[in-house]
DNA sequence: CTGTTAGCGCTTTCAA
DNA sequence: TTGAAAGCGCTAACAG
């Protein structure tokens, strides 16, 4: 059995309800008391029961995080600085790897004060996205999946971030524009790229060839390298890419350096992911997409709103910004 | 406030002990009042307070498991399948990306039922891999960091898969064997590798040139097809790569086929990571290491014992296995 | 079959 | 400043 209060009690010649209050650092316990107290109990290394502090006080200072998808890299940062944040808020995160369902009951039964779900795009799960069967207690906040479900939501409008790399292509005058990102997968939050990119190159009445669109098969590096080379050898080779990623980037820059194509003299370069490291690049590369730190900071805050307030939470759709550095300029003819 | 049992009662009109033993079906409820009651939990959504019941019942059926680096995806595939594998023994899984001590502590205070650490080689933490600063009741098993701790372990013989790699290529008459996979990074199950590597080479008396063992940054995809190349174009090229990991021979295989190296007859390969997948690769590969399913059973079974069990449960290094398929033949010359 | 009761570890009045 | 007592939601004897 754990170390309860009731042994450090026995050890400490005090009643255990001096040992509650003393550990929680009660004005009410005399000084010395407190300090034998305190010293008893690490030395028995007492650590206080959640499950039966929960029981009385009602909350359990804990987050369930539902993560059904640990194998896709990308969003791991997110969940990282998530975890990092909360902390500060004395809020420990608990993940789940299960699927979603399962595992928002597991943090129901956990008594966790509040749930944040990341939907899992590529499992596609049976059809419970709009609501849990059941009535729920607990607050729940949904990340990426706007308009999908009856509870609060966290997204960003992906089709505004392509928007914005568009039209700041075509400002500096280019017209033959390619995007490499995620096509044939069914991931929703992929496709809405592609469509925006679709939908903008015919407002502006620039080609759309099978140069243009690039299909891949994954989010990574290798793959960006990979269909980018393809791309650049080509004699009509575009004068502008949009990449989907970070990841992709990187590789789009490999196959760059290679062919010893300059950037942003002989091509430029805007990617999608708004993120720190896009700075840190060989060149600093113009970037579209909601900065992680806005990302964070509103996630954190309204998992705290939908745990204090009384009333409804709303929803937060994040508007992407575009950040231009090095890798764009117009075109050399 | 969720729902209880005494909701449940009141609504069916019974004691909530009655209530209590319906939902755990026991036989000394009748069906009717049982059907009633289980209905009406349903339509309220009740769920068990893990918390109560582990309090009286000394069982939360709930394992934590340590893991501080989401980022990494290797392990990924291991975590999900004993997940699931500790679901068919109705366990579920939490995960905590917390630093370890911090996650420990954490899953002590939640009253899980056992916790299995992976230790994270590359954050390197503070020291305490020998033991947690307090006595703990729970226990616990790590993974991977055999004889750093006092705790029961699981781990496999990295080097003895190399071993068995170098050997099988000598035994078929090669003698230029290349390794890559030297990860610059200090993390110590990746140079255990290199280390036995270069011993083996040298017990054979075969040559280690700069070009025997290849650096590389990271051990996926892109790092592999990048050295590859860079390798393959030589000469002086080897007649035999083992390679670190499933990922990199991912990236290796596709620089063998755009130079149009046939495996095995101009190149034979050997991977480390014995897993299904290899099996499936465009030529089916040699491998050396234990067997994923090896490593998810064992884990599950040294936690049950460890949890069901009163005396101590032994650490287990599992002992990898040499794979032959088709990727490897005797040089031609 | 069903209800009553005690108690798990803890916080929180209320008394001393 | 300390202790006693009640009660959080649940399970497990024990009585009826």
């Amino acid at each position: 059995m754990s170390v309860t209060i009731k042994d450090i009690a026995e050890r400490a010649g005090v009643s255990f309800s001096t040992v509650s209050k003393a550990l929680r650092n009660s004005p009410l316990v005399q000084d010395i008391t407190k300090h034998k107290i305190l010293e008893i109990s690490k030395e028995l290394g007492y650590q206080p029961n959640i499950a039966a502090r929960r029981l009385v006080s009602n909350k359990s200072w804990t987050i369930g995080v539902v993560w059904p998808s640990v194998e896709r890299v990308t969003p791991s940062t997110l969940i990282t600085r998530i975890n990092h944040e909360l902390a500060k808020h004395s809020y420990t995160t608990l993940l789940s790897i299960n699927e979603t369902n399962l595992a928002i009951e597991t943090f129901i039964r956990l008594q966790c004060d509040a749930i944040l779900v990341f939907y899992d795009q590529e499992r596609r799960e049976g059809g419970n996205i709009r609501s849990f069967p059941t009535p729920i207690n607990i607050p729940i906040l949904y990340y990426g999946i706007d308009g999908l479900t009856p509870y609060t939501t966290i997204d960003t409008v992906r089709s505004k971030a392509i928007e914005l790399a568009v039209h700041h292509l075509v400002e500096l005058g280019h017209q033959r524009i390619a995007y490499i990102g995620h096509v044939k997968s069914k991931d929703p939050l992929q496709y809405e790229k592609v469509v925006a990119f679709t939908d903008l190159m015919n407002k502006y009445n620039l080609p759309i060839t099978s140069e243009s669109i690039l299909p891949i098969n994954s989010l990574d590096t290798h793959e960006g390298y990979m269909t980018a080379k393809q791309l650049l050898i080509s004699t009509q080779r575009p004068t502008a890419i949009i990449s989907g990623s970070y990841d992709l980037t990187k590789g789009i820059l490999r196959a760059v350096n290679e062919l010893r194509i300059r950037i942003p003299e002989h091509l430029s370069l805007v990617s999608y992911d708004n993120i720190q490291q896009m700075e840190e690049l060989e060149v600093p590369m113009t970037a579209v997409g909601v900065s992680l730190d806005e990302i964070v900071d509103t996630t954190v805050e309204t998992l705290l709103r939908l745990m204090n307030d009384k009333g409804p939470v709303p929803s937060v759709n994040l508007e992407p910004e575009l950040v231009v550095r090095s890798s764009t300029s117009p075109p050399q003819i």
